[in-house]
RNA sequence: GGAGCGGUAGUUCAGUUGGUUAGAACGCCUGCCUGUCACGCAGGAGGUCGCGGGUUCGAGUCCCGUCCGUUCCGCCA
């Protein structure tokens, strides 16, 4: 028997027990007599010691290095009085070894496991399984399991069933880049693997299945970022003969109920609030608005209409808008942070970023102030309610830009000032989002997936004015980042066909890359709609983490590789022939 | 594909204006230590300063190129 109790087990009362531990030898005191050995398992450690009066035992323990696997046998035992450590939970008791086998020995290692300074991620993800020793990894997957286990719970629990839906399925070439597996049997045909199971969820409403939820691995061959990897998690759900509003209570009630449950630390906001995608960028310039601060929006466009200052009257000029925003304190910015804050807007596409500052000693200044009259300056003190120490930016463009470059720097601003509490957790919905995007070419394409429904009062736009259609989609926002986005779906083959002809997929293309779906619609599909979490970055908030690679087991590098594994890889010319691949353009 | 930052001991980093033998902490090795808990003490080993070229009497340091890492943008229906 290699053990009675975990390492983080024995107590107290268990004192005078014979019991056997096994782990890893986390920390090791040699004090030439006694030998003290923190001995790790998952669950935590107990110090276990080796005492000079045990002969061969001692000898062993002397010999002990980290990260050893042993098994020891022993007596528990209370601590002598006042050398209690309280900052672990078996800090109370020790075990006496008596007998110790030495499982497994350990080289010296890449990195130290016991320590919690930052090593570099190259070599972390390398010595994977060595990195998943450590506490913050440990903690994370745990973590991880714990939020998958609530989540299965709650919707196995309100008549949800969960299907498996496969990951080789059929390509359809439109919004990200699939991978692809090559069929044998079929030379120059290809499964692809899913970037979502969007359109088999759909088909299992129409087979019935009207609750329906999956822990679904998704694929998208696209360069990443630290919160995208090429292979990651969905919760992936949805339900038939619903409405909106039934979606988001019944996912908001869960997230919600997990955070309580889960990360009880973080503060939630009762009210849960519902901007449509035109208010979010208004007031906020972000389809996903970080709202545990303010730094909102005014519109002061009436206000410098008529301005001698050419870059605010001509943006109105010609169809666009000026905005504002406060920055509570900002007087005390430098010229060398406005300087930073005009390059973001400008990777924004603003062509500047406009602004001025009322000091405590001289007054309104600096900016743009002596090109704007008293009464503007003066409208614009009242729309941003401008106080002493105060600055305002500004920019004007049309709309769209003049919204996401204002974000861009709300966003800086934030950061800067640090004015984010980690701990506040800030949940909102954003609803309404425009159906349909274009493209530099002119062309256009779905915002979310061309099987979103549109809200029923645009669709006489939907030929003639398509950019104005709005889809009856929701996203779930937590601090700033999308952690679920849905849509009630298309169920008419009729308006499903229309929205194809509006995004350019017609007759035999149409037919070959969703003439299943269109079919499947005249076969009884039920009124549905549904959502689905990105598992993965809604672990890492929950955890604090700056990247969801900090909460996968064991995530693909930032060029897709696997280090440790050392995928992807080059194989045998037999087995590439087999597969019908030819290989071209390699070095 | 583009831009910023970085590459010095096993690890994390410091390294002045270009100037003797390139340092620290942790880790590792040896020895001492019976109440530590990130134990302590003494000693030791460990470096192609990413690579190539250049400037210079002299380069970790300056210049050019290159490779690698990292972050951001493009991209992500």
């Amino acid at each position: 028997m290699y053990r009675t109790h975990n390492c983080n087990e024995l107590t107290v009362a268990d004192e005078g027990k014979e019991v056997t531990l096994s782990g890893w030898v986390y920390r090791r005191r040699d004090h030439g007599g006694l030998i003290f050995v923190d001995l790790r398992d998952r669950y935590g450690f107990t110090q276990v010691v080796f005492s000079p009066d045990e002969g061969e035992v001692h000898r062993v323990g002397e010999m002990l290095k980290s990260e050893y696997v042993i098994k020891i046998s022993g007596v528990v035992r209370k601590r002598p009085e006042g050398i209690v450590n309280k900052n672990i939970d078996t800090g109370e008791i020790e075990v006496l070894v008596k007998e110790v086998e030495v499982l497994n020995t350990c080289q010296v290692l890449p990195f130290e496991v016991d320590q919690d300074k930052e090593v570099g991620e190259e070599l972390r993800m390398k010595y994977r399984y060595l990195d998943l020793r450590r506490d913050r990894m440990r903690e994370n997957i745990i973590l991880r399991h714990k939020m998958l286990k609530y989540t299965r719970d709650f919707f196995c629990d309100n008549d949800f069933i969960e299907v498996e839906t496969p990951i080789m399925i059929k390509g359809t070439p439109e919004g990200s880049r699939e991978y692809l597996v090559p069929s044998r049997i079929y030379p120059g045909n290809f499964y692809v693997l899913p970037q979502s199971p969007q359109q088999l969820k759909q088909l299992l409403m129409v087979a019935s299945f009207d609750r329906y939820f999956q822990i679904a691995r998704c694929f998208r061959d696209e360069d990443q970022r630290g919160d995208r990897q090429p292979e990651f998690t969905q919760l992936d759900m949805e339900m038939s003969f619903v409405e909106k509003e039934d979606v988001m209570k019944i996912n908001q009630d869960v997230i919600i109920g997990m955070t309580k449950e889960l990360a009880p630390h973080k503060k939630i906001r009762e009210e849960v609030p519902i901007l449509t995608f035109e208010e979010a960028m208004d007031r906020y310039g972000s389809d996903k608005p970080d709202i545990r601060y303010d730094l909102e929006f005014a519109d002061v466009s009436e206000i410098v209409s008529g301005s001698e200052f050419s870059v605010f009257s001509g943006a109105i000029k010609d169809g666009g808008v000026v905005k504002a925003m406060k920055v509570s304190g900002g007087a005390s910015f430098t010229r060398k942070d406005i300087d930073a804050l005009t390059e973001v807007a400008k990777q924004h596409k603003a062509k500047g970023l406009a602004y001025f500052m009322h000091s405590k000693e001289e007054g309104i200044k600096g900016g743009i102030v002596k090109f704007l009259s008293e009464d503007e300056i003066k409208g614009i003190s009242e729309a941003v309610s401008l106080e002493e120490g105060d600055l305002v930016f500004f920019t004007a463009d049309n709309w769209e830009v003049a919204c996401e470059s204002l974000g861009a720097v709300r966003c800086s601003v934030a950061s800067k000032l640090e004015l984010a509490d980690k701990d506040d957790f800030a949940f909102l919905w954003v609803i309404d989002f425009p159906m349909f995007e274009a493209l530099d070419d002119g062309s256009v394409q779905a915002m979310h997936h061309p099987f979103c429904n549109l809200l029923e009062e645009d669709l006489p736009l939907l030929e003639n004015e398509p950019m104005k259609v709005r889809a009856n989609a929701y996203d779930f926002v937590l601090n700033g980042n999308e952690v679920a986005g849905g849509s009630i779906r298309i169920h008419s083959p009729e308006v499903q066909s229309r929205v194809f002809e509006v995004l350019g997929i017609t007759g035999e293309d149409a037919e070959r890359r969703f003439g299943h779906m269109i079919e499947a619609f005249k076969f009884g599909a039920p009124p549905h709609g549904g959502i689905a979490w990105g598992f993965d970055r809604l672990v890492m908030l929950f955890a604090d983490e700056p990247n969801i690679r900090e909460v996968m087991a064991f995530p693909k590098d930032q060029k897709a590789r696997d280090l440790m594994l050392g995928a992807p890889s080059e194989m045998p010319a037999a087995q590439v022939e087999e597969a019908n691949v030819k290989c071209v353009n390699l070095e």
